[in-house]
DNA sequence: TTACTCCTACAACCTAAGTTATCGCTTATC
DNA sequence: GATAAGCGATAACTTAGGTTGTAGGAGTAA
């Protein structure tokens, strides 16, 4: 944090991974664009359009979805600030899904045609955006098992823990209970459960005083609690370290002079 | 293929996604070990297990899985020759899931302390492996949208679908019907339902005539009936493209002299 | 061969979760 | 300020799929 890049939200990602020299962080800031912003319920993009590259979530709640030929939907994550969304599609010309505003939101992009220049100058960065990658497909994995697996009340409790972790990680929150704004209908979406069972599920919940509800939140009041409920495991959350940068056999750029 | 290592599956996989030059050809076949071999059902790894590279699929067939507190499993993705697996957890220093061997099995290790050599001489070779694992989640996520929000029927016939034409990509195989190596416990681990509503499922479409089962094994009738069933898109299984390789802004190798 | 295990089929029964509908309560929209 | 649209709670009813149990066949080891 020597120069002035402190305030980049894609340095900040990057470098609760990896130990950035000074030419990569210069090198990040200077390829990442200015913040957009969309408000709550706004499309950031459509399965189908052209991928244009990836994006480090500034502020509020985004989530990644892919609507079905019957009509229904199903949430595939839920985005909170500091994560980075997109960099699935990097090696698609198209979005393989769809990508909503959950509240208002600012994110700032990363183009793609900037990524080649990232993987020729620097093996650390390198590393690190695949280290991103592999934590997105830990999270999907524990997602699969999810829905594969569980029941209701496990299905529910879980996702919402993960969250709760995930948030934690970036925003290093003491309390043990915190405010989402997720409604029953993207929960349901999320979890393959319909909106009335999801609204069951809260009510033995809230009796049990686990949680609160209202107005598209939910208010985690026993976090432990939700975490016994759900099995809730978090090791697949923790930060993926790879030998790579550990001990690296080549300096940490490969450039040319 | 000028040179003499198109029996490597490695190259031959990779050389699917893009063009190697023989530079970058001779570097991966400098780096893959030797084929080994698993008899059937074989654990290949363990959750947990340090994680010391990917393979190649050489022969055979492989499972992905995890197991859970309550004595259940889920089968996170079925693979077939030519496929790569354990890509996901290089940058994890453990395996994240377990892998078995379907059937007996030969696989091409490579290690991963080899591939930040790749990361740092060929933007080419670090693409394509992008490219690789990002094929590989679109799959993850069609898989998450079968298990929440299909019919029994859909999930079965989806995923049966799902991997002849991802054999076939390999295979080249012309007929309309072809045999997998699959159980009824494997098939109903992978899709979230009991083994009993698998074999129900299966007792409907044999008397649709789709597909024959037996020993382990199920016999794909006619493939275009189960994918009607399904509702079947294969588009997310299209090769990736990167435009990184379209359009280099940069030669194919960035390493030292 | 026996004995064992694994896979599959099928029947009877059960329950978790889906569906539909009604009624408030907020939050947008004009 | 009125109307509409979306969200949440709850009840009544339905159903897809789970569970348990039995039985036969195929593969395997002694």
């Amino acid at each position: 944090m020597s120069s002035g890049v402190g305030e980049s939200c894609i340095v900040r990602h990057f470098e609760s991974y990896a130990e950035l020299s000074e030419k990569d962080r210069r090198l990040l800031l200077s390829l990442e664009d200015g913040p957009r912003t969309w408000t709550k319920n706004a499309i950031i993009w459509s399965q189908g359009d052209e991928s244009d590259g990836f994006y480090t979530i500034r502020k509020g709640w985004v989530c990644a979805f892919r609507d079905l030929q019957d009509g229904t939907r199903q949430v595939l994550d839920v985005y909170v600030p500091g994560d980075i969304v997109g960099l699935r599609e990097f090696a698609f010309q198209t979005r393989i899904s769809s990508m909503i505003a959950l509240s208002d939101a600012e994110l700032c992009p990363f183009p793609k045609s900037h990524l080649a220049q990232v993987f020729a100058s620097s093996v650390t960065l390198c590393s690190t955006i695949f280290m991103i990658t592999a934590r997105d497909q830990a999270i999907l994995l524990e997602r699969l098992v999810n829905l594969g697996r569980r029941s209701a009340r496990e299905k529910l409790a879980h996702f919402l823990v993960e969250i709760s972790h995930r948030l934690q990680r970036t925003n290093a929150q003491v309390e043990n209970h915190l405010s989402l704004p997720l409604s029953q209908g993207v929960l349901a979406d999320a979890l393959g459960l319909s909106a009335v069972h999801v609204s069951r599920t809260f009510q033995e919940f809230r009796t049990e005083g686990l949680l609160e509800t209202g107005n598209s939140h939910v208010v985690l009041l026993d976090i432990e609690g939700l975490e016994t409920v759900a099995g809730f495991d978090g090791c697949y959350l923790e930060q993926p370290v790879s030998e790579l940068l550990l001990a690296d056999p080549h300096p940490s750029s490969a450039s040319l002079p």
